[in-house]
RNA sequence: UCCUCGGUAGCUCAACGGUAGAGCAGCCGGCUGUUAACCGGCGGGUUGCAGGUUCGAGUCCUGCCCGAGGAGCCA
């Protein structure tokens, strides 16, 4: 405000909940949403949100104009308002600040709003997923895959990576097994991309390191609370390294994407009631086991289990609990894993897999490994799967012009959210979930 | 695709084979400290669909539709 025409009316400052501690005492503007009201005879409280956070407004029937209450009454939940008033600390209030109010201004009076105060069902909320995001527990859940986003980004490019993106718009089966989600390409199929693996390793031998990042999809009719149609992926790629090197990576990339969230969305991990101490142990190293080693625990526990398949999720949870960090479970059989897995020279019935579980039944975040350098092995394998080679003739290449060993791993965003936030169903983590049965709103 | 459970008011749920109810939300009234359920009152229904058994079906039987969890597959 300048000083020199000492005649003018200060305005009242606009202001953010979240900020709303700096300024005690003064006259502020919130331009939000009521979250929720109590109706006291002469008095109102107005629970507000702008997004940043909920404060509680007190309306006082003596203290304001007639129509200023008349508007406070008529509120109903939703309604958007801007609200103008005093910002006072007050031990009553949840939050610890409040404010009085001197002015109301109705931007919009909500119809009937779907989702009450009180107990919905899935279905139902899910059909409203576009309110529900309002609520303070999906707030927290967002803001916390925002962080985990943020990290992700953040350790690969400090840590030598090149962003380098890939097509979701692809011509065939990156991996011959998952079921793809088909479109029409002027004539020509094409296919959402399940994974930019193939062509990060294309992108490793120009630039070393890399990392893509995007959505990822999958037509599997999977029905259980790990499983979206539609996911985010994170696949760093690594020239000159090994399946050690690749281990190394992940476990110090997970334990930095967990500790941001833990010192950065403290508030938010409170909100969901995590209780955070075991987070706290995921530091590097992680325990790793072999395969070999995985299937004896099994047998131990009294598990069904035959040598040569691939982990179940009740296998992946009975292996997870003898740890209390994150587990690589190392050297796949061949036979289960994706057809470009460098054989273990020692074994070549293995390859030079791994797979990487959280903690607390929450399965595999990360899948990855050493991806074979040679030509032959590769034209080899593409044959076993009655892969159409046509379509990897560019891939052939990589291994025809200055193959060396790589390594590389996927790590799913979702799955990790879930884990790190403690929920039930991973369809929290994402703002409008794909699934089977879902594809509204 | 398989297994389990479910579908009753806008929402969450009750109701022995015998007149379909409650809470929340909405509307009306009351209250100066409420913390997702303050107090009183009011309106609100083709019990998923189609058959069948029965004097009588929300309830029992058959088929179908839809959904939720889990399995398989995977991140």
């Amino acid at each position: 405000m300048s000083p020199s025409t000492g005649e003018e009316i200060a305005l009242p400052e606009e202001a953010y909940i979240e900020e709303i501690a700096q300024y005690e005492g003064q006259e502020v503007t919130l331009k939000g949403w009521l979250y929720h009201k109590t109706d006291k005879g002469r008095l109102q409280f107005l629970l507000v949100r702008d997004g940043t956070g909920v404060i509680q407004c007190v309306v006082l029937e003596k203290d304001v104009p007639g129509q200023v209450f008349e508007a406070a009454k008529s509120l109903t939940q939703e309604s958007s308002l801007i609200v103008t008033g005093t910002a006072r600390a007050d031990e009553r209030a949840p939050g610890g600040y409040e404010l009085t109010v001197k002015e109301i201004e109705v931007v919009q009076l909500a119809q009937e709003y779907p989702i009450t105060p009180k107990e919905h069902g899935v279905t139902f909320l899910m059909d409203h997923r576009h309110l529900w995001l309002r609520s303070s527990r999906q707030h927290a859940i967002l803001r916390v895959r925002a962080e985990v986003i943020r990290a992700v980004r953040d350790y690969f490019d400090e840590n030598g990576f090149l962003l380098v993106d890939t097509p979701i718009l692809t011509p065939a089966a990156c991996e011959g097994t998952s079921t793809l989600f088909e479109t029409d390409y002027f004539g020509d199929t094409a296919y959402l991309a399940q994974s930019g693996q193939l062509y990060s390793e294309a992108s490793i031998m120009a630039f070393g390191k890399v990392y893509c990042f995007g959505p990822t999809f999958r037509a599997e009719k999977s029905k259980t609370r790990r499983h979206l149609l539609e996911f985010w992926m994170v696949e760093p790629e690594m020239a000159y390294a090994d399946l050690d090197e690749g281990m190394r990576v992940a476990e110090e990339f997970v334990s930095y994407i967990v500790e941001r969230a833990l010192t950065r969305r403290k508030p938010e991990l409170k909100t969901l009631k995590r209780d955070t101490a075991s987070l706290e142990k995921v530091k590097p190293p992680f325990p790793r086991i072999s395969y070999d080693k995985a299937v004896e625990i099994l047998h131990q526990e009294g598990l069904e289990f035959e040598w040569g398949d691939d982990f179940g999720s009740p296998h992946e949870t009975a292996l997870a609990k003898h740890f209390e960090k994150p587990l690589f479970v190392h050297r796949f059989p061949t036979l289960c894993k994706a057809f470009y897995m460098e054989p273990d020279p020692d074994r070549p019935e293995l390859s030079l897999s791994v797979d990487c579980l959280a903690p607390e039944g929450y399965g595999e975040i990360i899948g990855g490994g050493q991806r074979t350098a040679s030509l032959e092995i590769l034209e080899k394998r593409i044959e076993e799967h009655n892969l159409p080679r046509e379509a990897f003739e560019w891939y052939l290449d990589l291994r025809r012009y200055g193959s060396v060993p790589h390594s590389g791993f996927g790590l799913g965003i979702e799955r990790t959210v879930a884990w790190i936030c403690g929920l039930e169903h991973i369809r929290e983590t994402i703002p409008f979930p794909r699934m089977l049965h879902r594809l509204y709103p």
